[in-house]
Formats: C-alpha cells, sequence, structure tokens
DNA sequence: TCTGGGGTCCTAGGACCC
DNA sequence: TCTGGGGTCCTAGGACCC
C-alpha cells in the first residue's frame, strides 16, 4: 500500500477467449474452421459472435442476421442460431483448466476471467501467458488471450493487443512505463474498459482520443463529468488497482427473463404460458442461489420495429413474505399479466424480472414461523430441482406454461447439442 | 417475414421527518 | 399563517458491462 491507501503491487491477468461462440461451434465441426461464421442471439436476432473473416467482411457486432444472411452465404459463409447449452459448458471447461494457473480466478463472464498472479513465482509472464493460452487449447480447443498487468484496466488494455497484435502471439505484460504509455496511445478512448459510448463522445469533444489522454486527464474534469466510476477508472490507468479480483460469485440482486417471442402473440392465454415459463425460469435461478425474492414484475411490450400501435407496460407487486415457491409465484404473476394485458395488441415480448433478493437465511424468523407450510413447499422445489437437473430442464413443470409452447424463440440453425446431451454427441467413424 | 438477453452501479429528485 | 434547512429513504433512469 503506499500513501493513497492503493495497492500498486498487484499483477492481474485477463484470460479472454476469442470469438467465444464461433470457437465453440468450430471445437465439433471442423467444416467451419477457414469460413466466415457469425453466431445470432437468441431468437435468430442479431450478430453477437463474429469469426475473423466475419469481421474482415466488415459485418458489425450487433448486425441483424437476416440482413447480412445473403452476403455471408456469397463468401461461402455460415450462420448459426445460439447454443447456449454448448457454450455454458465450454465456458466451465476453460474455467477449470485456468484454476490450475492461479488459486484466485474471477469468473467475470461466460468467455472472460480475470486471473490474479501477485505472489506467484513468475519468471517471464508472457511466457506464463503463452503456455497458459496453449494448455487451454490443447484441452479444450478454445484459443485464448492473455493480459498481464498491475490493475483489471489496465490487464484489459494488455489483452486488446495481445489478441491483434500477431506478434505478441497471443499474451501480452504490460509492467514497466515505457510500455504502457505506448500501448496505451495505440487504444481509442471508446475501447477502453468502462468507457462507453456517451463518455466515448463527451471525452472526444474534449480532445481526449485515446487511452493515454485519458490516463493523463486533469482529475477534477473527470470526476465532475464522470463521476466516481470515471475516477476509479482513471486511477486503474494509472497502475493503481482500484477493483479487485472478485473470487466467489456475488449472488444476484435482481433476476430477469426475458425474451422475444418467436411470432407476433395476442391471445392472454399464451402470454400466460410464457409469463409462467419465465417465472418458473426465475425462481430455479433464485433457488440455486439459496435467495427468496420480495419484489415480482411483469412486463410486456409490442415490435418496436413494426408499424402500428405500440404497448409496453410493466406491473409490480410485493412479495410478502419473500419466496421462492414457484407456484405462489406464478399466480401472482398471472395476476398482474391480467391487469397488464390490453386486448389488440400483437406482443412481441414478456419478462419476468425478481428483485429485493435476499439470502433465504435472512428471512426474518416471524414470516417463517406464520408459514409452517413452508418447510414442506422448499423440499417439494427441492424434489423437482433435482429432477430437473438430472433428467433435464422442464422434465417436471406447472401445467400453466403449457407444452406446445408455440410462442417460443427460433432457432432454426441450431447446432447439436454435442457435449450436453447424450443423442448428440459427435460420433467418430 | 426477420432487429438479443441479463446484469451492476450511480445520481437526481421526490417524499417524508425533525 | 408561513417558514428554513438538513437528513434519510426510495425510485426512476442513465450509463456501463458482456
Amino acid at each position: 500500500m503506499d500513501s493513497t491507501g492503493l495497492s500498486n503491487k498487484e499483477i492481474i491477468a485477463l484470460v479472454d477467449c476469442n470469438n467465444f461462440y464461433v470457437s465453440c461451434e468450430r471445437v465439433f465441426n471442423p467444416k467451419l474452421a477457414k469460413v466466415p461464421v457469425a453466431v445470432l442471439s437468441n431468437n435468430d436476432g442479431c450478430i453477437v459472435s463474429r469469426s475473423n473473416e466475419i469481421k474482415a467482411l466488415k459485418i458489425p457486432m450487433g448486425a441483424p442476421g437476416f440482413k447480412q444472411e445473403a452476403f455471408i452465404h456469397k463468401h461461402g459463409g455460415v450462420l448459426l442460431s445460439s447454443n447456449y447449452a454448448l457454450y455454458g459448458d465450454m465456458s466451465a471447461r476453460v474455467m477449470n483448466v485456468l484454476s490450475m494457473f492461479s488459486p484466485d480466478v474471477e469468473i467475470y463472464s461466460i468467455d472472460e476471467a480475470f486471473l490474479n498472479l501477485s505472489g506467484l513465482m513468475i519468471q517471464d509472464y508472457e511466457e506464463w501467458g503463452r503456455q497458459l493460452k496453449r494448455t487451454v487449447f490443447r484441452w479444450t480447443g478454445i484459443p485464448v488471450s492473455v493480459g498481464i498487468s498491475r490493475s483489471k484496466t489496465l490487464a484489459k488494455c494488455a489483452n486488446h493487443h495481445a489478441k491483434r497484435v500477431l506478434g505478441f502471439k497471443g499474451s501480452l505484460a504490460l509492467l514497466d512505463e515505457t510500455r504502457i504509455a505506448k500501448a496505451l496511445q495505440r487504444i481509442d478512448v471508446g475501447d477502453v474498459w468502462g468507457i462507453g459510448r456517451q463518455y466515448q463522445k463527451f471525452l472526444k469533444q474534449n480532445k481526449i482520443e485515446n487511452a493515454l489522454q485519458l490516463r493523463d486527464a486533469d482529475d477534477k474534469f473527470i470526476d465532475h463529468y464522470m463521476t466516481v466510476v470515471g475516477h476509479k477508472t482513471i486511477l486503474e490507468l494509472r497502475g493503481y488497482s482500484c477493483v479487485g479480483i472478485d473470487e466467489a460469485p456475488q449472488s444476484k440482486k435482481s433476476i430477469v427473463t426475458s425474451k422475444s417471442f418467436g411470432r407476433q402473440v395476442t391471445d392472454q392465454s399464451e402470454l400466460a404460458e410464457a409469463v409462467s415459463t419465465y417465472v418458473t425460469r426465475s425462481a430455479e435461478k433464485l433457488r440455486a442461489q439459496k435467495s427468496v425474492a420480495g419484489h415480482l414484475m411483469v412486463f410486456l411490450s409490442t415490435n418496436r420495429f413494426k408499424e402500428g400501435p405500440q404497448y409496453n407496460n410493466s406491473l409490480s407487486t410485493t412479495l410478502f413474505p419473500p419466496t421462492a415457491y414457484t407456484p405462489d409465484m406464478i399466480r401472482i404473476a398471472l395476476q398482474l399479466l391480467d391487469d397488464l394485458y390490453l386486448e389488440g395488441f400483437e406482443y412481441k415480448k414478456a419478462g419476468v424480472m425478481l428483485a429485493d433478493i435476499m439470502s433465504e437465511g435472512d428471512v426474518p424468523l416471524s414470516f417463517i414461523e406464520a408459514n409452517y407450510l413452508d418447510d414442506r413447499r422448499s423440499r417439494l422445489m427441492q424434489a423437482v430441482d433435482r429432477l430437473n437437473k438430472a433428467h433435464g430442464r422442464d422434465t417436471v413443470t406447472v401445467a400453466s406454461s403449457g407444452v406446445k409452447k408455440e410462442w417460443e424463440m427460433r432457432r432454426a440453425k441450431l447446432s447439436p447439442r454435442f457435449t450436453t446431451s447424450w443423442n448428440e454427441i459427435p460420433k467418430v467413424k
């Protein structure tokens, strides 16, 4: 620790999977290796993962799939629906390998993790990164890039170059002052972690174009216009680690389940099936983190891209006592839907949000005593969760969620569930 | 025909209290 | 009847992340 109270002795690595969803698809389908490949979001909407060949075709992230399909096919490329069962499983395998390289791993997202290297005996950080890269690739088939520096934000910057500059062979350590300055100068201010579109625009108007200029900007100016978040970003760029490595996954403070439908939906009964399904999913996530929710919200919306009358609304209620019991939550959600629903609109999306989430153990005892059934209910939910985990999602489900689910999202270009379904495991011939 | 889903953190402003 | 200032709590909305 120095006089600012911030540690500047940290060494942090950011490991990021390259083009993650595309890479997962390629592991199991070698025909995809050299052709342009893009993966679509839920409902086959926008492009959310791009191979390098797709990037070379100048197709941007988030582009609507249907507008690019013909162009991609013309170049011998492929568009795929997203297959989250596969990506989740591959992610777990990658993270598993990472845990052998540091005792202190923070899984930041499905395809990224921070590793704390402070105190580890490492001679050559870049070589260490390349070793990690080789191991992950050999054991999972997924290519990764490694950035190493004194703070998470700087590790992100290092990763930015490790991924793009071939000479670094996928691993870059930024630990000395001249190298840091040179690297920061070559990063657009909008590519700095924590700087989004609004701040990028604002900073550029004020002649701050790259990460180096941001690092050296006037503190008072940043504090005034970018609040404490901007302040932290600047300290991180100066090499002070403000955002520590967080090993234990935080339990969620809110849980949202929401999806667009595969087609327009007009009937309340179909909306009820969707809402009921989303409550079921949310409650599962809630129980998985051993929590209960004190607040439930249902929302509905029409298609904002389509001409015609629009309706966007939400209603919420307190859950008292806080609960994770699916049947009660569905009953309450369907009441909200009944108040929310207006006839005559073509709905495109519905969703459920749980908030005021607290740990089971933090619910005041008086609530539990007053609800002596709770023990039986929670055992019922545990049994349902166990069955669904062992035999697949929705083995046991609530009737109101529907069976045919005709409103469900489209996944026309779905690859097989190579790693998570026995029937779809690849065969060696 | 066709445009994602799921999170966190921070601030401003209103309601209420003394 | 009219009045000030300060504190806390809550909510909505904006900005960011992947």
